[in-house]
DNA sequence: GATGAATGAGGATTCATTCAT
DNA sequence: AATGAATGAATCCTCATTCAT
């Protein structure tokens, strides 16, 4: 049998992910001076006093709430295999999932524009590492729609990584100043499927054109 | 008639003005939570009482603040004409210009980003009239490469606007994270053109594909 | 008659007075990481609020503590006149005063040891020249004394401040360690005369031996 | 036969010895109440927790190092012999020898001054038989010099002993103060050998005057 | 209309200490 | 005897706002 750990250790592990799932929820809420540590202190099951105990200030808080965020949203991107697809099956497959996963985690956009708005000051470096994959699931495909024939040669992996995420990112991060202005809701349920179709349009046209 | 202001109200619109100017700084800087209505008003030559009686409260400050960005940013963009090129050099220039366009005003995109993160709560209903003529513009354009036979027929406008802006917004908006992840500066000026290019690419080649 | 003060501008002095006296008595009692902000605003008649409002911070209500009591100690010292008398009577004279002045005076010693704890971090530049006329008097009758023949030639005023000072206030400062250690009061009223005695019988063996 | 100490105790006493040495910086640093129990604990290779089960609290630890601190003190004192000078040559070397003492122990002074400003309380009972052979040099001194004639005969030997103490004491305890208010460093290196023959004048002509 | 002074309510953080084994 | 984890109760400080003229 594998070694258990103490009860103890447990604890600990389930308050901390408690405070973290928490802290999640307010910091993607109300913005990072807009958090209120009360606030989270009171939605948990310890004190104020236990927060500050595990993560040692508000700001060490948002800088766990972020790593872990960017590492549960990789985890679930790693699940998704594309590479035995044709390149151009491939790479719209992989713009769709991208759409799809963008669309059921807006707290982690939330959190990645407030992160911005501070200017990337609580990324850790580990993150780095965390997301290289992505891109090199990318690359993988570019290089065999290259070799196809089929794709445009000069297209960089991390460049079309952000062409994808763009439009991901903008239809859930800046869905409500876009229906003020122009009266539509990005997230309406039956104009999924279109901007869907839209995002693989984009991406197939600008590599095969 | 020339409008001949009383001496008193022209002191009037200038100190609002310069309370405006500092608060648009503040906002965009800090965040809507961050940003300390001390600090907009010690950087004035007013006072902070000045500011209360202006504005109202810090919430009527950043709505004002919004307001005058979102006008400010329509202004600029109404003096390009694209109307005479033919719809495919038109359509280029357009997300072009709004490329250039972005990269000139971080400022606006932050206060943007700010608004999403509280949920577009503070945007007037008088937006909407001012962001219509971008769309209309689109809405030429498009028309003009589907009567030319050169666009796809299926694409709307506000869709159409929607992504030339994520590509814009996000490479402003999300320059930190990406650093952080990829190590990349998307506002590098060496890559400027590059992703100007592209974007061009993308547009022209989703519309004619 | 006289420009009379707003009555706003007595209430705030006199507001700030009270907050200093309260602050004195509390800092002199407990130190400064000792004392309690809270605890002082409590004693006033205002808010802790309006403390942060006049003095900004712990610190500050700290230096403005140790300012206003050099100021009032140095005024009490003035009042003396030392200078029509012999200069062996004078300077045994000055000695007694200040013997006497200190005794009457501990919280102002207890804040002086404090801020010697801390360094003297909190010591404003105005306050030497609130201290230089203490020595200058010094000075003079030590000039006297040289000029008659009776003083020897090597005392400086700066210095035989100091010897004058040190006994002064070790006799308040050390009172309770030495009542520990030798188990005698040095602030017994039966005894204040011979030590009052003694520092003049000192001062004027050192200078005329 | 050699004292055989288990091999735990040993530990025991290397410990609390490190702890103490680490909370004796800690508490001359800071004073009392701005000494961090958590910075001793830190700046030691045991835990916080050890330091509450040897010492009981904060206040006991104190305790234990002002005792250890006064013990230290008074060992280094009594490896002088003086008696065998003649009275004055004997009580000059005394106060030379007390005033060197004290340049070389700030830390100690610094824990004086600490203690006074909490009235002593923390003083074990058992300080007073460690400091009496400190008195009873100087009555042994004063004894001879009052037997030949050379001595007034009416000082009391802890008064000598304040006049002595205070003023090698005021020289390290209020050296900031003085600097601040007289723009003197009273422990400059050049003024050393002054300030030393300077107490041993006044000692001697007090005491022969 | 214009303004210097004032403030209630809350905000992040720290402290010495004890629990549970 | 020895100890890693946990914590109640403060502690200093700040914020948007309003009072009183």
């Amino acid at each position: 049998m594998a070694a258990t750990q103490p009860e103890r250790s447990r604890d600990r592990d389930r308050t901390q992910g408690e405070i973290l799932e928490v802290a999640t929820r307010e910091f993607a809420e109300h913005g990072y001076s807009g958090a209120r540590v009360d606030e989270i202190a009171e939605r948990t099951r310890t004190t104020k006093r236990m927060l500050y105990y595990y993560f040692g200030s508000k700001e060490g808080l948002f800088v766990a709430v972020l790593e872990q965020a960017y590492a549960a949203i990789r985890a679930a991107e790693q699940t998704v295999d594309v590479d035995h697809l044709d390149p151009v099956a491939a790479i719209r497959a992989l713009a769709e999932l991208t759409f799809d996963h963008h669309e059921a985690h807006p707290d982690f956009i939330r959190l990645v524009s407030i992160e911005n708005i501070h200017r990337g000051e609580h990324m850790a470096e580990s993150l780095a590492a965390i997301n290289a994959p992505a891109v090199e699931r990318i690359e993988r495909i570019l290089r065999a729609g290259r070799e196809a024939g089929v794709f445009r040669a000069d297209v960089d992996a991390v460049d079309l990584h952000m062409l994808i995420s763009s439009y991901c990112v903008f239809r859930v991060a800046n869905r409500h100043t876009w229906q003020a202005l122009f009266d539509r809701d990005l997230l309406a349920a039956d104009r999924r499927d279109g901007y869907r179709t839209m995002l693989g349009d984009v991406v197939v046209a600008y590599l095969t054109g």
